[in-house]
DNA sequence: GAGAAACAGGACCTCCGTGTCCAGATATCC
DNA sequence: GGATATCTGGACACGGAGGTCCTGTTTCTC
């Protein structure tokens, strides 16, 4: 439904979203449990979709580039791969009118979209603080 | 979403329940453009995961072991490539209790469950003859 | 300007989904 | 029982997702 990637691509853009100031990637990996090689493809997806920004250099790395209230999760799940929608047959056949079985594989990608874009990152850091954590970034100190 | 081997089950099945006969590998695949001897593979695991069963020798070939009606869709996909739940953080922190990231996610494919245990088989065949056929193993004939 | 911090991006690796091909097993028909 | 039809299963090929590593480039600080 989401591929790996795009799940790293999530749980950075939450973490970001919580620390609002530039994190690198060192940083980020570590929080996140993201491979850091890897990791550091998947924000530079993100930097060139526009979602965040990077800065080089001491203090620098990567920040969101809107306010997390603004940005929705079908925001950074497009921009890492968008989800699969069909506009017409893969057959070919039939022109743009879709065949029942391929229309419900649309209907259940658009209640997809719908799902997604209808919350946005800061939802997802809006809980009590003792839970909150994405699931991964918070109290890692047993 | 939905993985290219998953689409293939589900068009051979929604063409056989068409048919309601037995049809060879070489039919089904031309009928619904999927190659051949892939389709092979796929209906084979159909067969392990007791949608299909199958009949060696003249006149053999792959049939529903039970009523288009009585089979969901769902039911297809999750014997191809169930869909992926949360059960626990894929982190392996906080327990069994799904962070909001994490929990979105579940909600999500719970959501896909729910669209697609809802529509059956015979429910993509019931639509006018005109329209009918699937994408492809209609009226190829031109 | 020198040095350190940090991103950018290329080369390369592995594994799995997709796909092909073929020999073998099994069922039907005559 | 022999010929034919058909599924079964293994070997192999290819590409892309996921992942590692290293060098280059940019930017900051002093």
């Amino acid at each position: 439904m989401i591929s790996q990637t795009t799940e790293y691509a999530l749980r950075a853009v939450v973490y970001l979203a919580d620390q609002n100031k530039p994190r690198t990637t060192a940083a980020i990996a570590d929080a996140t449990q993201v491979p850091a090689g890897y990791l550091s493809k998947v924000m530079q997806g993100l930097c060139k979709a526009g979602v965040v920004h990077s800065q080089r250099g001491l203090h620098g790395g990567f920040a969101l580039v809107d306010d997390p209230s603004e940005l929705s999760v079908l925001t950074v799940i497009n921009a890492v791969e968008p989800i699969r929608r069909f506009h017409e047959c893969p057959l070919g056949l039939h022109g743009k009118d879709l065949c029942p079985l391929h229309s419900k594989l649309n209907d259940a990608a658009i209640l997809l979209e719908e799902t997604f874009g209808d919350s946005t990152i800061a939802d997802l850091n809006d809980v009590p603080k003792s839970r909150k954590p994405l699931c991964t970034f918070p109290a890692t100190k047993p």
